[in-house]
DNA sequence: GCTTGACTCTCACGCGACGTCAGGCTGTTC
DNA sequence: GAACAGCCTGACGTCGCGTGAGAGTCAAGC
């Protein structure tokens, strides 16, 4: 029916100290206190506990946390519906990291490097166009860029050989395939696009079909990875996406 | 080609105070400085910056980024990887927080209250077995929780009477097409599974398909869920799960 | 009834990651 | 050459606790 501090702060994973702190600033305070002073905390106080901790943790500070709860004109199905809406776009964020990473990952993979307001602009609160441009101009030479990340890749040169020599054994084969007519989306293609999923699991991290159709798409979005492929053959950025969305979907 | 202390702060989204402050503390030196002492930072500068701030999101204090970052060992591909996974790890933590919020939703909406190590338990490091033990028995009284949820709920009555009185009607039709006999995956229930969906769509949050169909699973497997459902007609819970899941099949 | 050990209380100082002036130099532009 | 935006180095303030210190509380066992 009631906790001391000691009891609330296991069930929550947090200090008692924090406890404490909460009480000192009067946003969290417990409802009764024993004859001995022991603060006495009630079903209420876990339920607010509660919400504050989803709000800390969507990085409000203790001061906005209290104001949000004391509102009254906010009721709790509000505050259910806000915590759901912040924390989609909470999902929508990590996602887009994510996305950057791979997108990393691939570029290195095929010695492309990313300008860094590509890599910036991810980081939430970005830059509206005009800093995007002045960025562009300053960054445009890639050699530079391509230098500086040579000198900080310190993946061990046989490693890289490796992945070199991989992924130019697949990339010709999937020349191969283009120049004999062979279907994109047909059986020869998908399995190539298969195995070059299986190169990425085994090289840098599990990447289940559907993640595989992500990149796929980036091949004929993206210009730098378009021209990558249409480089080595025309026609073969389209080719390849094609071949890994087609695998993605019969494996998914 | 390279950058002043406030050209770099407008780029990566931060202020000329956090880059000093990395300075003066090691993690990020400037490469360089004009005659004048101005702090001067190159390619390789804003490349160290971009993995400071994305470790620093991750939530690594400034001392464990710089030992990650001057790691020798680890190289930059070790880094995409970690980072892969420690990000995939947060969207597991998010994706369960959504999960907690939405079935909070669902249980306030029937009138069930979730146990508070249910409610805690999402929030990372819980408690062992044991723990949740304690809890169970401490909170078994539901009818208290009831009652303080009910307290707490500041839902306008007008509002919460429409809710039950929409959700009673849907029910209902539920329960005569089970009687009837029609096919849990048959257009009627898909039909009634839908009119389920846009009521949670209007009256919380945008619930897509796929969403929808995590709800559907969760009457099953969730017995409070289940014998909500259950006690209104016998059989009701798995006939509403799977006319859910079956809608959104066909709308997915 | 007394001890032991786990738990609680209230100060109170410390710390990490900056925010926020203050006072002064630099560099471009009109 | 004057104005103004931008840079510099201290140095103190803030937020969210961590970490003792010193003292009282409480259930269990002897």
């Amino acid at each position: 029916m009631s906790h001391t501090v000691g009891e609330l702060a296991r069930l929550a994973g947090v200090t008692v100290r924090t406890l404490h702190h909460y009480d000192q600033i009067g946003l969290l305070t417990p409802s009764g206190r024993t004859s001995a002073g022991y603060r006495v905390y009630d079903v209420c106080d876990v339920d607010r506990l509660q919400q504050v901790l989803l709000y800390r943790g969507l990085a409000f500070s203790l001061e906005e946390v209290a104001s949000l709860l004391d509102d009254p004109d906010v009721d709790a199905a509000e505050h259910l519906r806000r915590q759901h809406r912040l924390l989609t776009e909470q999902l929508d964020r990590t996602h887009q990291l994510v996305a950057a990473v791979e997108k990393e990952m691939e570029a290195r993979q095929m010695g492309i490097s990313l300008t860094p307001q590509e890599r910036f602009e991810v980081f939430g609160d970005w830059l509206p166009e005009q800093y995007a441009e002045e960025a562009e101009q300053r960054w445009g030479d890639t050699d530079a860029w391509a230098q500086s990340q040579r000198r900080q890749t310190a993946m061990s040169k046989q490693d890289w050989l490796d992945v070199r020599c991989e992924t130019d054994d697949l990339e010709a084969r999937f020349v191969a395939a283009l120049a004999d007519g062979a279907p994109a989306d047909g059986d020869r293609a998908r399995d190539l696009a298969e195995e070059h999923r299986q190169q990425i699991t085994s090289r840098w991290y599990d990447c289940p079909p559907e993640m595989h159709a992500c990149l796929g798409r980036m091949y004929v979005e993206d210009e730098r990875f378009t021209s990558y492929y249409d480089r080595i053959a025309p026609g073969l950025a389209l080719y390849v996406s094609t071949a890994v969305v087609a695998n993605a979907e019969r494996r998914g």
